[in-house]
DNA sequence: ACTTTCCGTAACAATGCATGTTGCACTTTG
DNA sequence: CAAAGTGCAACATGCATTGTTACGGAAAGT
């Protein structure tokens, strides 16, 4: 989806869910459920009818990859697999308290390094070329 | 799997498979696999044969959750969703490496939490009760 | 008006992956 | 020799993601 964004702003225009979802090998349905959620946090508008597509709402500037992963999955982006079989065990308890807690550490770090990434970034890495 | 470790040191005996699955609400054959994995790293010990069962090997203050990761999921913790639709794509390369390299602290970050935290603070924490 | 080209959505199918399951060979102890 | 274990392979099941089909509605061209 970054990739998306990303070739959407370097067009410089508006692109279908057909077209997109040539570039990913997959159907315009899928497109449009994704995209739809980016629209929901205002990244990015749809206009229907002929002529139609999706379009940038925002400068690649002020769109960072933090805000692309909230939009499409809300929740943490780590998942520590707890366990739940005994909820009364107090072992079992400090064993998920204990990974928790590391895992909300990683999590910090993601977020803030997600948080510094702007589309910008990654479009000036394309077209540097590395 | 570390809650079960931890047990097994605090019981401070010998567990079949048996015992392990019913405690996880899963079955032998499942425990089996998990148990041959730490096996592999010498962390438990198994006999064959009637009394038979798994043995830990070390200490609890000597297993951190670190090794329990890398004994059971060999590789990275944290897995980019990375596309491969278009390799060839300036843009979608540079994306990959930009997600890579976000991960990649993140991983860090967590494979140093759970170097630091060994089974025996889980179970210190389990006996005082929080 | 009518056709074409879009998005939006719901319902359903297919796929992949972790988990669960069965069955059998082998080993140790009573 | 029977009972109680691990070890392993093959297969079944369940679940979440992804893919697909089939609609309806809106906008623009003719």
């Amino acid at each position: 989806m970054v990739h998306v964004l990303v070739h959407m702003a370097l067009l410089g225009g508006r692109e279908t869910s057909d077209t997109i979802a040539r570039m990913l090998n997959t159907n315009p349905v899928v497109v449009r459920r994704m995209m739809g959620l980016l629209k929901a946090r205002g990244i990015v508008h749809s206009e229907g009818g002929r002529g139609g597509g999706w379009t940038l709402q925002r400068p690649l500037a002020e769109l960072t990859v933090l805000d692309v992963q909230d939009a499409l999955d809300q929740g943490p982006i780590l998942a520590p697999g707890l366990s739940n079989d005994q909820p009364v065990c107090p072992v079992e308890r400090a064993a998920n308290t204990a990974l928790t807690a590391a895992f909300g550490v990683g999590e910090d770090v993601i977020r803030t390094e997600f948080a510094k990434l702007t589309l910008a970034d990654i479009a000036q890495s394309a077209v540097e070329g590395h």
